[in-house]
DNA sequence: TAGTGGTCTAGACCACCCT
DNA sequence: GGGTGGTCTAGACCACTAA
């Protein structure tokens, strides 16, 4: 709960500047709309250059907190845009911030050879035949919510196993903390379908009844897909929110 | 089609840059996973300062184009990444997008009572009792895709006609060149409904028929919510594509 | 006219990667 | 050690808004 900028700490003070707004904003010091320190302000405010006032604010501006008009202001952005509906996240993160306990049904976990349709949205060279392939139901507050099949171009040695998953939970994590994976990045396709009797079977549905299909393919630092994605959701539990800018 | 920086030129120069960069990795002239200049090299290129080249660069990295490797270098994104799935569009841009011709007949065009659901997600003041609401059958090719539902709090004195709509086909363009409103951020969420008897009748798909429904609230540059739209897709004639972004 | 954000410069030091 | 991106400074001028 600082408000001022430590030179020697190690967060660059950007970030730090971003923080102190950050937690103004959310404890509600400054309303919606309402006018915050103009960048030169801020400058002698917070004893930083106005490059690094700028770079603060940039951030925040992405993240949809505050908005800028030209010659008059840094204003506060109303509390709807306010929530981030944009970022990446995984399934159990997803639930997280929906005030679900996320939970899963491991199903398959196998080394396969590449369907088609994962070698081209993952474009696999030729060299490479198999990816590792993962079938969850998955869960919120115990109920299901989506049928989740993934296909993973893993680096070679890197394995994954049904007791890690168990435990860890989630497999991004597994990725980022265990093979330094970082995923940054996503393309993610909607559609409409149908249950199929396995599907909704396994989703507790009656055959045919309407399911929001997601693909997702993700991209690590170095831009390299690493998965493809495929969940289906339960139509009557699951709504999708994202949040686009010009 | 210039390639150099013209520091006289009305726009910007980290803009021209980007023109510049973008051009040359449309033409292919960096291969995917090619390092491009480094930003020193670029400085010295086009004469602009580090700053300068920076700030394009940062544009470039946010629009998916390139990314960035500390202590490596700057490369092009594999052309997966670089189409822009993410931007706020108007059903005609999405329509023209994929190829398609958009169209449109509109249902109704009236002033009525705001709707409770509507006076929230628009978070209308006491004193707005009334919005504007149009209702249109969007196609593409000819083809019915969606059924558009828009209610819109439009400033005092501002009006919109059936002749304007039909003459201009975007809404949007008519908010931002004749009534000078900028739609900058939207939030959109997305689920799965069955077609009422109605809706199947004008989507021309069988009652019952699963449909994708997404509902907008758009916001302008001033963060003011302007606009409220239901669009009902046909699931067998529409997919829905978003970036996502850590 | 004064204050705001938008663009731009010419430096500097640090952290990271590779040889 | 040399090159890369990441952070930061202390200025400057321009374009826009409002009184």
């Amino acid at each position: 709960m600082s408000s001022t900028i430590d030179p020697n700490h190690m967060l660059p003070r950007y970030y730090q500047l971003v923080t102190i707004l950050r937690e103004k904003i959310d404890a509600g010091e400054w309303q919606p709309h309402e006018a915050i320190p103009s960048e030169r302000q801020m400058e002698a405010l917070y004893g930083v250059s106005r490059t690094t006032v700028r770079q603060a604010v940039g951030l925040l501006i992405r993240q949809g907190l505050i908005y800028q008009l030209h010659g008059k202001g840094t204003y506060v952005s109303p509390r709807k845009l306010q929530k981030g509906l944009v970022e990446l996240t995984s399934f159990s993160e997803d639930m997280q911030q929906r005030g679900l306990k996320p939970g899963q049904r491991i199903l398959e976990l196998a080394v396969v050879d590449a369907p088609e349709k994962v070698r081209q949205h993952l474009e696999l060279p030729p060299e490479v035949t198999t990816v590792t392939m993962l079938e969850r139901v998955r869960t919120g507050d115990g109920q299901p919510i989506g049928l989740q099949t993934s296909y993973l171009n893993l680096p070679p040695g890197a394995e994954l196993t049904r007791a890690e998953l168990q435990e860890r939970g989630s497999l991004y994590a597994i990725l980022q903390e265990k093979h330094h994976i970082n995923l940054v990045a996503a393309d993610e396709t909607l559609e409409v379908t149908v249950a199929t009797p396995r599907e909704a079977l396994l989703l507790e549905v009656p055959a045919g009844s309407p399911l929001l299909l997601s693909e997702r393919v993700l991209w690590t630092n170095e831009r390299q897909a690493i998965e493809f994605v495929k969940i289906l959701y339960r139509g009557d539990r699951y709504r999708y929110a994202v949040r686009l800018t010009r």
